[in-house]
DNA sequence: CTTGACTCTGTACCAAGGTACGGGGTTTAG
DNA sequence: CTAAACCCCGTACCTTGGTACAGAGTCAAG
């Protein structure tokens, strides 16, 4: 997976930038992934050297990591470009498009903090029960799980 | 995506099982996807009538409930599979195979939900700026969450 | 008995998100 | 100078989680 994590340093000859392989170490992602993401606009085209290498700012990497994050939070790349395309565009009109697409994301959010949350639960209380060795049952995991209705049910 | 949902009713002629549309229609998914799943083993295979028909229990469409609601939970089928396999099983050994695997999951959950609570409130700061029409600076919607440690560190 | 709705199997295809590779050019340590 | 270690680009390939046929059988109504 992480093939790149040890590289030497990357770091631009005692100047100011990274080398591909340096940020993509940095980062802890490979070169492929961060040129992948490059291709499709989630990060910035560095600026390159006279015989084309890419020479990254050394902050280049904080870009990637809210990529990242944003990733685990259950945007998808294509949401990702989406948000970092609205910024930057300074005006009004684009902001009242980011105040809706922030808002459309707050429910989402919230949508999947109420799913998490009671199931986080039940995980516990399944762990509880197993700590405790309870020795009666067939593991009732599944038992509990199969029928969670964890407060409601919500069918459609 | 769900075109199956609009079945008459599958339901077996007055009788107590459900045909696969039937019990697709049920559960909103589509008939393939149900037999997608039952092909990786995350549903049983149920009993076949005499010419190859599946048969399946009226109370067939709680497993796939328990599918769905793992993957809203960000296991992937696999893991799925696996926790099912682990039930039935009974013995304390496997009891603490399933204690191990809903720890770790408790513990990436939280993680979610640690990551998901700042942003949110960065989402709705940026939402009420909006709102109030602070027409001064390009919407600083990724300005804040680049550099987002949750409450250091912003600059840039 | 025919017709339309449904089912079966198998295989092909799709999109997302990467990963690997081949065939080069460059840089730098020894 | 040379070899190792990088870097470039483009393209092919991979895995997940499904979808979509095609070709054939079944079943119930009219």
């Amino acid at each position: 997976m992480n093939k790149e994590r040890k590289r030497k340093s990357g770091l631009g000859h005692k100047e100011e930038w990274l080398s591909s392989g340096g940020v993509a170490c940095a980062a802890w992602v490979s070169v492929e992934t961060w040129r992948y993401y490059e291709r499709n606009d989630l990060l910035p085209p560095p600026p390159r050297s006279s015989s084309g290498y890419r020479r990254y700012p050394l902050d280049a990497v904080r870009r990637l990591h809210f990529v990242k994050k944003a990733q685990v939070l259950g945007f998808s790349l294509r949401e990702i470009r989406e948000l970092l395309g609205l910024r930057g565009v300074s005006g009004k009109k684009r902001c009242g498009e980011v105040r809706k697409k922030a808002e459309a994301k707050i429910a989402e959010i919230d949508e999947k903090l109420r799913l998490l949350r009671p199931i986080k639960r039940t995980f516990e209380k399944l762990a509880r029960a197993c700590r405790e060795r309870r020795p009666t049952v067939p593991c009732p995991v599944l038992e509990a799980l199969d029928g969670s209705r964890s407060g409601k049910e919500r069918e459609r």
